[in-house]
DNA sequence: ATAAATAACAGTAATAGTTACTATGTAGGA
DNA sequence: TCCTACATAGTAACTATTACTGTTATTTAT
């Protein structure tokens, strides 16, 4: 993988944030300072990254997916009014990888697991609009 | 929800099938000898019948969704190779719950959680390729 | 049984998120 | 410095799904 200041740029933003942002979010946030950068770069550039191990995807059940840099493994909770998507530690699935395998015969490989709830601040809002 | 002979058809294929079909599997198993049914229809129905949990629906990570018919919880794994779901029983989050929620500040809803492997034709497929 | 109201339909167009294509530009080695 | 392959910008295409529109069919009330 051949030097590129987009992506490098486009790693730092994803490093850079917290809130797990789409590849658009990332297109948004650039475009500001490199107005000829493309949504396609992007794209193409996250994914590279991920593939590279240098950041992670994270699929969301809506089709859509979010970038996450790399840390020590971890899995995901999504907002299901806002979209958020926040970090959340869980037990590891390792433990059970041997039963699950030998329940379906499949070779596990990945386990991205996304939990879906209502964050706080939606918690709120919703108590405050039900009076 | 007024009855009609589509969503009957609609819930009985999927209800009649182990595979977890996606709407235009659906779709095109009942274009057979429903000639002038409509994929549309078949999106609508499906997911009323999930809304209404006569169904479950399943998102999966590339976008598209299956539909199961709703038996006792559970969970599910797809094959990288081929993209087939297979049921698996996994501990229940129930007991982290707790946990996940003060961790995390969220409500917790839902947990579809998916697992990603090899399955065993493929396997099979992919030992002979490699000699 | 008949008519009115409305949910559901078929067919088509539109949408969102993403990937593919094409011609131009640039990194990095010879 | 020049060459080659990878990267880019810009655009078009693609997939899964939803929305729109005029017609059909189920239900409710007469």
């Amino acid at each position: 993988m051949r030097y590129s200041h987009q992506r490098e740029r486009i790693f730092r933003a994803v490093s850079e944030r917290c809130d797990h942002p789409t590849a658009n979010m990332v297109y948004e946030q650039l475009k500001v300072e490199m107005p000829r950068l493309s949504l396609g770069t992007v794209y193409r550039n996250l994914n590279q990254l991920a593939d590279a191990g240098r950041l992670k995807k994270i699929p969301l059940a809506d089709g859509s997916c979010r970038f996450d840099k790399t840390k020590e493994s971890h899995s995901h909770i999504v907002c299901d009014e806002c979209g958020a998507v926040s970090d959340v530690h869980l037990p590891s699935f390792e433990s059970f990888e041997q039963a699950i395998e030998s329940e379906t015969g499949y070779e596990l490989r990945t386990y991205d697991v996304v939990l879906r709830g209502v964050c706080k601040d939606c918690r709120a809002c919703m108590d405050q609009q039900a009076g």
